[in-house]
DNA sequence: GATTGTTTAGGTGATC
DNA sequence: GATCACCTAAACAATC
């Protein structure tokens, strides 16, 4: 089974957090066996001038969980904004009884990679409320302990202590709870820069974003980031030139600005889905580009390359630096392949040849497309190299046009359909407690709609995620770009 | 000049 | 031990 948290340390030491951040070497964060553990924010309105609205509404969200079922205590702009998500979160917590039903539904999870820590930072810091009853259910747990409390019962200005102060991480207390709470503020997201990346993009409703967009989103989401900015912002934006599953798309002149939107390449919907959401099972690889890779794996390439050591590729080519390693050559070339220069070279050269090569007409009717759809009923019919694959696609799309529901939802509808798709872990794709499918609210849109049409409207002015409701035609943008919709974000 | 984007390099931990 | 995914730093160019 897959690693993928340290254990939770012993009840007596409920925080047991390697360095969080600050570390000069790599690995800091999820792959560097760090264990961001919990963080008790719950209270959105006392976290200063700082925290942007829509990290208000995580931070409410939060607040309902730890409250156990209380809807109540959810803000309407927050169960507005997140709909389903929200409720789903509040149900599965008030359907049990108390704290105790919580710790020990919690417990049922078996332990994949749910230590109590882990789970409850996600659920602290994260607005992405699709979390569910998952990390509800943590923080009643960690309320059982003694250990929950509100982040709001911090005193002000103790929330975001830096790396390096006495409070901070970097020295997380053992001797007073008070200290925990201080320490849990800043604890590194288990989440990685591709992750966060990609919740940025699939709460945004266009599915794209700018760079600045990207950083404020995870500012506002995870305090943490608020500090070493420099740091972490350069490993987004590494992040995003180098994973083929971020695609940029150029601006139009009606939208001039500085830097380029990004998004999620149609076919990297999967990266998560069945793996823990921390930490990718694979890397994302477009096939175009890999196949273009391969073609530049000529002997000539070859040969260009072991002559040229510092030209392979980079990520991993170091490795074989160590290891003495051949066989992964390829892996980056694409950087090559992309362009040495600046602006011009789109990491995702078959998504964006389309929209960049071809013509600007294309390119400003794709970002039309993805303005002008709200609402619409999803119109492709995916095409897929794999009968099977393809198969499936087509059966959720009878489910989704037959129920109207989201895809995620019917990925479980395939789970029960297929169930040797199911994880051995005995979670299904999107019931994951770390799977993207499950934080992101873009799976409750049609809920989100729903909800605050029939409940909320007059809120709507007020989220920062109003728009998120359109849940703009994903389908048209992708098939404007020359793709299918990746299952996961068609759009309801 | 600041921001954005690309590329290279070196590192860690997890998994196979 | 090999491989993989990820993190961090830095240099550099392009763009606003």
């Amino acid at each position: 089974m897959q690693k993928l948290y340290a254990e939770p340390p012993p009840s007596s030491a409920p925080v047991s957090m390697s360095s969080a951040g600050g570390s000069a070497s790599g690995g800091v964060g999820v792959g560097g066996g760090a264990v961001p553990t919990s963080i008790n924010n719950a209270n959105p309105t006392s976290n200063g001038g700082s925290m942007s609205p829509l990290a208000r509404s995580a931070y409410t969200m939060n607040s309902m969980g730890l409250t156990v079922g209380g809807m109540s205590s959810v803000s309407p702009q927050a169960a507005a904004t997140f709909g389903s998500s929200v409720l789903d979160s509040a149900a599965a917590v008030a359907s049990m009884s108390g704290s105790m039903g919580a710790a020990a539904a919690m417990n049922s999870m078996g332990g994949n990679c749910m230590t109590p820590s882990s789970m409850s930072y996600a659920s602290m810091g994260s607005p992405l409320g699709n979390m569910g009853g998952c990390m509800a259910m943590s923080a009643a747990s960690m309320s059982a302990a003694g250990l929950g409390g509100s982040y709001g019962s911090m005193p002000p200005g103790t929330r975001d202590m830096e790396p390096g102060s006495p409070n901070s991480l970097g020295r997380r207390g053992v001797d007073k709870p008070t200290t925990y709470r201080r320490s849990y503020t800043h604890a590194k997201p288990p989440y990685s820069y591709i992750s966060l990346i990609t919740m940025a993009i699939q709460n945004n409703p266009t599915r794209m974003l700018t760079l600045s967009e990207i950083y404020q989103f995870i500012m506002d989401l995870f305090p943490f980031y608020r500090q070493n900015q420099q740091r972490w912002q350069n490993s987004i934006r590494h992040s995003l030139s180098f994973n083929d599953c971020f695609v940029k798309i150029p601006r139009t002149p009606d939208k001039p600005g500085k830097g380029s939107f990004w998004t999620l390449h149609p076919d990297s919907g999967n990266m998560f889905e069945n793996g823990c959401y921390l930490r990718r099972q694979k890397r994302f690889k477009d096939e175009k580009k890999e196949a273009i890779r391969q073609l530049h794996k000529s002997p000539s390439h070859s040969s260009l390359e072991a002559t040229s050591p510092g030209k392979k590729d980079h990520e991993d080519s170091h490795h074989m630096h160590h290891h003495h390693h051949t066989s992964r050559l390829e892996h980056h070339q694409h950087h090559k392949e992309a362009g040495g220069g600046g602006g011009v070279a789109l990491a995702g050269v078959n998504v964006l040849s389309a929209a960049h090569s071809k013509d600007a007409e294309a390119l400003a009717m794709l970002h039309a497309n993805a303005e002008l759809c709200l609402g619409q009923q999803p119109q492709h019919v995916p095409t897929h190299h794999h009968h099977q694959h393809h198969q499936l696609q087509q059966e959720e799309l009878s489910a989704m046009m037959a129920n109207r529901c989201h895809p995620s939802l019917i990925s479980d509808y395939h789970s029960s359909m297929h169930p040797l798709k199911q994880e051995p872990s005995g979670y299904t794709p999107s019931s994951h407690p770390f799977s993207i499918n499950r934080l992101l609210p873009t799976e409750s849109k049609a809920d989100i709609k729903m909800y605050d049409m029939s409940q909320y409207a007059g809120y709507n002015a007020l989220s920062p995620l109003t728009n998120s409701h359109a849940a703009l035609g994903q389908d048209s943008y992708y098939q404007s770009l020359g793709y299918h919709a990746p299952a996961g974000t068609t759009s309801l």
